[in-house]
DNA sequence: ACAGAAGTTCGATAAACGTCGTACAATGAG
DNA sequence: CTCATTGTACGACGTTTATCGAACTTCTGT
């Protein structure tokens, strides 16, 4: 069951903006961001239940934010940097960026 | 009816990236860029009825993206770019960066 | 005063969203 | 084999969203 990944290229800003626009799947990137190691679904403090982490994991990985890749029972997830860099260039940097005071 | 806009201070990344995660909202937001003179309502070409023009408008007023300001029947929209680069430096930027060939 | 232009307000509607619980499948440990 | 762990699938629910049309307000020109 390989879930589906969209090419670099197909990757859409509407569908990434939305994808960030939600507090939990903000704070799940930022955890990815904050450690490049890949991290199990489960090890994010989310205040959800399991089938809602589902729902989130699945909407960041359909807009091309993050890579899962099976792990025994485990599914891995990364942040997808370079591809989001390469095409939309700062727009990962300034989201993780700390709000100045 | 002096509509209301969020201070700067108050402005939410959340919120922001969920206004402009709407393919009409970025669209207004890319004219009113590319042309930093304040616009009327009217003034963009969008493919939705006025009622819905009057909604899009309010999305992006109370997130803060843009301001607006009555003169005459008219309603001039201009893009809070100062604010939004205070508060989210590089974000608009790469919002309404051309995405790479 | 009247007519037109620019937006708003107010339902209405259909779709999408966030959330949950339960049931299920797959893997790894004892 | 059995069982606990990890996550998915599915249905349900209430909320929000994007959209429309019709009626309305406010200003401007004539």
């Amino acid at each position: 069951m390989s879930a589906h990944h969209p090419a670099t290229a197909e990757l859409d800003l509407a569908t990434v903006l939305h994808a960030l626009s939600d507090p939990q799947r903000l704070q799940i990137v930022r955890e990815l961001a904050a450690d490049p190691e890949p991290r199990a679904c489960g090890g994010f403090d989310l205040k959800v239940t399991k089938s809602t982490c589902t729902h989130h994991f699945r909407v960041l990985r359909e807009a091309g934010v993050i890579e899962q890749q099976q792990l025994g029972t485990s599914r891995l997830n990364s942040l997808r940097r370079a591809d989001l860099d390469e095409r939309f260039p700062g727009l990962l940097d300034a989201v993780l960026a700390p709000v100045p005071a």
